[in-house]
Parts: C-alpha cells; structure tokens; sequence
DNA sequence: GTCTATACACGGATAGAC
DNA sequence: GTCTATCCGTGTATAGAC
C-alpha cells in the first residue's frame, strides 16, 4: 500500500536523505508519480512499437492485432511487474484532479494513436463511439490488471494464464468493437 | 481522498467523539467498509430486484436484459451517488488482502446470481469462459464508474448521457459475450 | 456499556545549519 | 545541494467519567 510505505523507510532503504525527496521532488506524490511514470513507460513503448510494427507490415492492420498490440505489453505486467498494480492502486486513489494531468501525460499519446488506429480499422463507427468503446476495453484491462478480477466469485485467482487470457480477451474486446453502431446524429450528414 | 480525509474531521462534522468510533468500529479501514457497505447495498438490491422481475416474466431472459439488470443501478450512481466513486477508490487502493473478505461479502451473492443467468442465457459457454467474459465486464463497468474514463484523451468527461451510455455498454459487451467460445477443453467430454 | 479526554508513536513537511 | 532538528497533524490505545 501507498499509505503503509513510510518515506522514512524508503529512504532508509534506498540510502537517501528524507528531505532529499521533498528537495528533489517536492512529495510523497510526487515521488509516487515519477516511479509510477518509470514503470509505465516501458510498457508504452513496447505499444507503439508493436503498432508501429503493425502499421509497416499491414496497409490495413486487422483489429484484433490492434488491440493486441494495445493489450499485451499491459498483461505481461501481471508477471513480470508485480510492483505496478500496487501503483496503480495508489495513483487512482488520488483526488482525479491530481492525478488526471499524470495520466494524460502518460497515456495522452498512446490514447491518440490507438484511437486513430482503430477508428481506421472500423471506418464505419464514429470517432466518439470508438473513444467510448476503447473506454470499455481499458476498463476491462485495467481490471484485470488490478488482481481484483475474480475476487467476488472465489479466493485465489482463478483466470487462465497470460497467453490465453489476452487471446479471450482479444475476442471478447473485438467482438464488442464490431457491434453495429448506435450513433444517434446520422453520419454523413451536415 | 481517503487519506486526506481525517477521522477528526469526520468525527467534528457528525458531532461525535473521536474515540467513539474506535469503539464502535475499531479503526479507520472499518469505517470506511461499514460505509461502503451502506452505499453499495442499494445498488445490490436494486440488481437483484431488476433480476427477479426478469426472471418471473420471461422463462428465458435475453442477455442484454439481465446485462442490463446487473449495470443499470451502477451506473445510475455516477450522477446519484457522486460519493460512492471516492468510497471505492479507498477500498480499491488497500492491498488486495484486505479489501477481499469486503467485496466476497458484499457482491458474492450477486456474482453467483448474476453468473448463473448469463450461463442460462449462454449455453453454449462454459461456465469459466461465462465469469471470465463477466470480468470484462465488470472491469468496463467499473471504469465508467470510476470518473477516469476519457481522462487521457480530454479534460472533461465527453461520454454520452447516462441512459443512451448503459445501452451502448450493454450492446457492446452482449457482442463480447456472444463471440465464438474459445474454451480449450472439449465440453461434453472428460 | 457508552462516551470522553488524553497520551502516544509516527507520518509528511519544512526551516535552517553547513 | 545536503542533512539535522523540529513542527504539526494523523490514527490508535487507554484510562476513566457517566
């Protein structure tokens, strides 16, 4: 927990001074949102390069590849970054006025390519609709991400590996994209 | 915040004592479960109500509908219940560990309710694949709820209006739960 | 039993010495 | 720039009043 995690004890153990961090970064949350901005770029670049990959090979890249491209990098964090979820967890916790500038800065970028990706391979929707799909999609994400998934229905987690959830979830998340759509104001028109 | 909200503060505003609801409660975390609690139970009523009426008018419930008993009352909360958003923000940043036994107690009866529903709506999906696709759900759910969404692409919130959000929601994530099954085993056999 | 007053240990933040 | 000393507020525990 963010709260349980003392600064004194970080620094202690990290062999700094306490008030170094408030020199260097002027708080606890600021501290808490540049380590939260280290672990989440690597997984933003392994994104841009999966669609920048996607976009030489393919002239039309396949939706699902997309969102694959998207989804991955995000759910190998489950193994490999244990630490991230507990990051996670803290940085929403925060009041959303405070961390909505981190999160823009964060995922602003990645948000606008995917988003014109998709809207690409789903010429039929609506910009708008696609944001508003891509919101269901992190969502599912981000709840699998959490390690809160499942934890209604049993204890321990009962979701398939990695490997074969990002291909569920794939499915599930494209077959989603590709209901038709329900815009209201007619396309084309004005 | 959580964090930024003392129990001075609180215990000043409600005209009590500061020790009493160590008393009463224990400590800081309980308090804030009891009041979770009363703010989600509504919402669990409301479902399983929504649920019931289903169930007694039609021998079998379409998808969307019983989708739509289970989100309806949740997202109802974003313009009702402007508090409820910051509540689950606390109890979600607490380590996994301690927020469990609150969320099996609190939505365990829905999960399996709601589970077993969908499962009859689906017969065709295994019952693991059913709660796997009912994750994406939920976590979609809990993204619109949360007041996050759209926080990386615009400042403010540019999704549509209550109502006309829970039915694209539904029909998305109807699409999702329909998509071909990808169960591995063969069902049937064993 | 229920509530109050008080004491304590610890947190993040800051001023000022060096 | 770096560190020590200190400040004020926090959650919690406890002793004791009613």
């Amino acid at each position: 927990g963010f709260e349980g995690t003392s600064l004194r004890a970080v620094t202690r153990k990290a062999g700094v001074n306490l008030a170094a961090v408030h020199y260097h970064l002027g708080s606890k949350e600021a501290l808490l949102h540049a380590v939260f901005e280290r672990h989440v770029t690597p997984i933003n670049q392994a994104r841009l390069e999966n669609l920048d990959r996607l976009e030489a090979t393919e002239a039309e890249p396949e939706l699902e590849s997309i969102l694959e491209a998207f989804l991955a990098p995000a759910l190998d964090v489950r193994a490999r970054d244990p630490e991230l979820r507990d990051l996670m967890a803290a940085v929403f916790s925060e009041p959303i006025e405070r961390q909505a500038p981190l999160i823009r800065s964060v995922f602003g970028e990645i948000a606008q390519r995917f988003l014109a990706a998709i809207g690409r391979a789903l010429p039929e929707l609506e910009p708008a609709e696609v944001n508003e799909r891509m919101q269901f999609a992190v969502g599912a994400m981000l709840h699998l991400i959490s390690g809160r998934a499942n934890i209604a229905v049993a204890s321990g987690s009962e979701l398939p590996p990695e490997a074969m959830l990002l291909e569920r979830l794939v499915q599930f998340l494209a077959a989603g994209f590709r209901a038709p759509p329900r815009a209201t104001r007619a396309r084309g028109s004005r």
